[in-house]
DNA sequence: CTGTTAGCGCATTCAA
DNA sequence: TTGAATGCGCTAACAG
């Protein structure tokens, strides 16, 4: 394998002019320059961006830390990381935090391979972020609250898309309004859920008997949680998912029980993921801001890097995106 | 930012015993090993993994290069990667190719910044991946042909998988057949197009006029091309779609134009995308063993780091899955 | 415009 | 069991 040092030496010059050669500086004469590059190619010289690196003491290249590599599949968010990352001339790297402080992403937060990282991983824990986190280290968490030094935050509004949510449900008529909520530690789940007591208690109505932390936020939680209530008898005239994935599984329960929505039942979801336009009935949902998520978050990165001063937390807000799931 | 020579100060120990001890020698005191790691516990060390690699001279870590970190996902087949990657006890980090040779992608793959990877990207030249490929640094490719030393393939049956999807249609005793295909440069469409033509030549059939390399593999592609035949006014009585995202395009096309599926016209597509199942009417479609290929192309990869012969190609088979698109 | 040289932070060999 | 010394491959300050 051929070194910096071959390279020089085939074409005659000194290790630190061919570096300068190769990294295009304006320094060095285009004789010498093209000398230089023809010894590197006839050698097949590449340069070691391990030691670059160690010799920058930077990386110039972000991490993204997902929970899972092959999904679930934050397409839109990790686009806007993405495209920020690019545009500032960073690379970008994602990494899978299976295996917890076995897992790559965690030697990748700990080991400073990176000059920044994005956390969207339920499955990192709050004390792995925190010893990661460090001056000259930025960290921004996209899932969960963390209130730590240097370590930033950027949510959609959880609380106010639960509340429009139920309110929008409201307005079409509906007084027995369900919420189908998701695992009981998961703050988006809280939020959303908050934002659902609140719009009825603004209107003096009083929710239907809790079924929150009951779906897990997967299809096949809403899937149960849905035969559930069928079973109970009782059925509510609206229901709430926590998210589209569980509002998904509910459909299919009603469509096992020949109950149709929206006729006999309302279902509004949460999300806005790209399935939810195809099921049937094309599910009304909850649209969070994913793709301005994932670009503020790196925007941060950048700013801290730059020296800047922010704020710890940003908040981005919820739209309704109507269709056909809600009477 | 503390560096290991602080550790070993403030524990009172030469450097090259305290890294001992962070690494878990045999060679070390319990008494000596606590008191560097009380010291690396106070001083928040972090160890710089850059300069760890550097000196080993190894990383322990592959990249899978992806098209696109925000999608297509192949999901099941980087499900395959991540497991057996994992299990070798390596790390793994994805990476996009997005802006060809400034690429993050191609730094990768070029600087020996991992041990290996895998390329599963449309968008790298052929170039590219045969300049990085050397002794010592293994790389599979799972999307195209390429024939050099070094780069080792692995490819799901695209032709034979063409052949049965046709063959299946003219079972169901269709004659006049169509096939919209993919880009053009595409070795999948070519070989899945080649299929086609091989079922229908068995048959004695002649192939529709030609559509091929018409619906870019996507569901935009697939609905614009589909919008064409319509517009021609002579629709064939069944459709093969290079891939499942054209197919949805083109369901989509029918859909507008009070076209029933399967009733009025059979559609099949390629893949099983997880939105196959979905669609309505569910997709009938041909089905990859992505999981096992993305499992092998790993496999390979760490034979070949252990210095094994290996063949240059491996070629997976595919199967039929049956839903209600073919009448 | 080009060459000499000192580390970047760590792991590891060799002596003690 | 520990410590001193070396160098992985590269960049950049400095000198010429």
């Amino acid at each position: 394998m051929a070194t910096i040092k071959d390279v020089a030496k085939l074409a005659g010059v000194a290790v630190s002019t061919a570096s300068y050669a190769l990294n295009n500086s304006t320094r060095i004469s285009a004789a010498t320059k093209q000398r230089v590059e023809e010894a590197a190619r006839t050698l097949n010289y590449k340069k070691n961006g391990i030691a670059s690196d160690l010799k920058r003491t930077r990386t110039n290249t972000i991490a993204l830390i997902l929970s899972d590599l092959s999904g679930p599949y934050y397409s839109e968010l990790i686009k806007g990381v993405q495209d920020v990352t690019t545009a500032n001339g960073y690379d970008l790297i994602a990494c899978s935090s299976i295996g917890g402080p076995q897992s790559t992403a965690v030697k990748f937060l700990r080991e400073k391979r990176v000059d920044g990282a994005i956390i969207l991983a339920n499955n990192i824990s709050d004390q792995i972020t925190i010893e990661s986190a460090q001056e000259g280290f930025p960290l921004v968490v996209l899932d969960r609250d963390i209130k730590n030094k240097n370590v930033y935050h950027v949510e959609v509004d959880n609380e106010h898309g639960g509340y429009i949510a139920t309110e929008y449900l409201i307005h079409k008529g509906f007084r027995n309004i369900a919420y189908i909520g998701g695992p009981k530690d998961s703050n988006d789940n809280k939020k959303r859920f908050r934002g659902y007591l609140n719009a009825l208690k603004e209107h003096n109505i009083s929710a239907y008997s809790n079924l929150n932390s009951i779906g897990n936020f997967t299809r096949e939680g809403g899937y149960k949680a849905t035969k559930l209530l069928i079973a109970r008898g009782e059925l509510p005239e609206a229901i709430f998912y926590g998210n589209d994935e569980m509002a998904i599984g509910g459909l299919q329960a009603f469509k096992d029980h020949q109950i149709t929505i929206p006729e006999d039942i309302s279902v509004i979801g949460f999300d806005d993921i790209q399935l939810s336009e195809y099921v049937s009935p094309a599910l009304t949902t909850i649209k969070q801001p994913k793709y301005e998520a994932g670009a503020l978050a790196v925007d941060l990165i950048f700013q801290i890097i730059e020296g800047k001063q922010i704020n710890e937390k940003y908040t981005l807000s919820t739209e309704l995106v109507e269709r056909n799931s809600v009477k």
